[in-house]
DNA sequence: TATTTTTACGCAAACGTTCCCGATAACGAT
DNA sequence: ATCGTTATCGGGAACGTTTGCGTAAAAATA
């Protein structure tokens, strides 16, 4: 099947004129009179004429559109971050091409290149899981590609950066569970050189060290695929009961390895928060709907995405090179609920 | 900032060749020698150079890019399905460009354009709930821009359609709430001239009819925004319970529908399945995690869209003419759970 | 050696735009 | 009548490719 749009070229030939006079007419410049205006700008109403943005894009070398890779779409916090940069991008004229990396390192090496040479005016990127060399990223960065990265940041590429405050997202976390009574608490998380594992791993220890509670490397699970691999989660559920110094409460460090446990968890026939409490990073708007309702560290994920569109259109329409870069931490929000209550009056009995 | 990617000329002046021979060596032809292929290809590889995917589509006319168009990707069913989608299309070598219409008409009518103008060589949509007037996909397709509806399909325009068997899905869940001894069964769907919409009314009023269960309209509400709106919701979970005749089970109609009727309920503070008995058409896998856990009717949302897609390209890239569409629907599957139990236990006391 | 064929490459047009240069005409000023 | 302005428009190059056509040199044939 062929589709023909209408060109800039059908309407000169049909009216008589030469195609830069249509241009012209049709961008309303001054040297063209208001009848060969009026004329040109009714006939392209008339055949409903679009500019072919192709063309454009291959003329002035850039789209208006920016690239956005996230590890996948269905995963709260980020359709709510993408949905918090469609907010921006459209306001300020720009279109999203969104592209998943499914936590495969190679794909997403694929999908740069792709949103690249697709010649996508900027990218905002959160790294897949499986994301140790950033090479790819650091070429395209380094010719003149705008990049700002969100959530899961390459700290080896300067640039502006967009997260949430996950150190006191995870302190928070942490010393909610201690002060409700908890003492050896599990932490399961992503692939330990994710941006995120990282800082979340640091809010956790600091929050034990402050309260005089020891850190046990036993306690530490890593889920290499974010949870998005559910054998991986229930592996780590099971270990943790395999303990000879119990766990008691649980800290997961991401929207699918929370979830991920508490599923884990209910097949194992864990009862929370009485087997062990629980308490994890994720944007699920359904937590009080869960048995038990869901403790959670929320990430303000639209904002997020907002002030990383923000930074990515502001580099792309910089004039000269940007010399400062921004790192910005937005504050979590803790919403406790029944997953991590205090289990005083059943642990009595 | 600016970003100058390598070109086949810069190839061409860098060997002292001209830029058909670089072009006809980097495809491989037979009319050049192996020595010049050999060096342009190292040399090619040494520079990275990646073809400017756009000055093709120029040329062609085409993208291999296929357009997705969905209300929202915060969502379970169309997540999955964009998942399949992308399964299929980057198998065959097409990229895809997801858009959100948020349930707006106008916002889809901006991005059909663009996504035309974009010259996508085919698009995948489901309708919002909005819209009531296909026009704009009409001259589009018209045009010979290939389109396959799936799931909410514009039954006026004669192409491929995808969708779940929405009419049995409504009927199993129907006769399922039937079956458990319920008599006054509450629809709740989306905008009434959705296709969805009516197949599942259908599919309820059916299994009423083969029961011998009185249909009343004063059971039917419709939530013209897909559940996106909460209040929306929450007033039709509220008028149900102020009706004389009480209801005392739900059909939900949507994904989105579903959940937020969970949440409506709960803070209504009303007792799942004693106050009122759920089940609905949602694709969260988080349904056994809920409290009680959430019966549902399941959509084959990845294979729906997996087949959509290989419609959709084998419109593309038929030479002829096409003369025959189909329409195929997948069925769903009936998750039974808590929230849909008898109640006759609880209620004979 | 003369002629034909093959090999290997370059030229230029085309895709749809924009925009720099000119070009033409009308017109007032000198 | 001559010149400089102004208004209005067209020609053509350029963006990065592909590709039909032309052609020189090399190889094969007579």
């Amino acid at each position: 099947m062929k589709f023909e749009p209408v060109t800039i070229k059908d309407i000169g030939k049909a009216l008589g004129l030469s195609t830069s006079t249509v241009s012209r007419a049709l961008r309303g410049s001054y040297e063209i009179s208001s009848e060969t205006k009026k004329l040109v700008l009714e006939y392209a109403e008339k055949i409903n004429y679009r500019p072919n943005p192709i063309a454009l894009s291959l003329k002035e070398r850039r789209n208006h559109s920016l690239g956005i890779i996230v590890c996948e779409i269905a995963n709260n916090f980020f359709s709510q971050a993408i949905n918090g940069i469609e907010s921006i991008a459209y306001n300020r004229g720009y279109h999203v091409i969104i592209s998943q990396s499914h936590e495969s390192f190679e794909r997403e090496c694929v999908i740069v290149d792709h949103l690249a040479s697709r010649s996508v005016d900027g990218l905002l990127v959160s790294v897949s899981s499986e994301t140790q060399d950033f090479t790819h990223f650091k070429q395209l960065y380094e010719k003149g590609l705008p990049i700002v990265f969100f959530d899961r940041v390459a700290n080896e590429i300067i640039t502006h950066k967009v997260i949430a405050d996950n150190f006191k997202g995870a302190y928070d976390a942490t010393e909610h569970l201690i002060k409700n009574g908890f003492k050896r608490i599990a932490h399961i998380t992503s692939a330990p050189y994710l941006s995120i594992s990282e800082e979340r791993l640091n809010g956790y220890k600091e929050a034990l060290l402050k309260n005089n509670i020891e850190y046990d490397e036993k306690l530490i699970y890593y889920c290499y695929h974010g949870g998005m691999i559910y054998d991986e989660v229930e592996d780590a559920m099971q270990k943790i009961f395999e303990l000879k110094q119990k766990a008691d409460a649980l800290f997961t460090a991401g929207d699918r390895i929370t979830t991920t446990c508490m599923q884990a968890l209910q097949k194992l026939g864990k009862k929370i928060p009485d087997d062990i409490a629980v308490i994890g990073f994720t944007n699920t708007n359904l937590g009080e709907l869960f048995n038990p309702s869901l403790s959670v560290v929320r990430q303000p994920a639209f904002e997020i995405g907002q002030v990383a569109t923000e930074l990515l259109i502001s580099m792309i329409e910089s004039k000269r090179p940007i010399t400062e870069f921004e790192s910005k931490a937005l504050q979590t929000e803790l919403i406790i609920r029944d997953s991590s209550a205090a289990i005083a009056n059943a642990k009595s009995s």
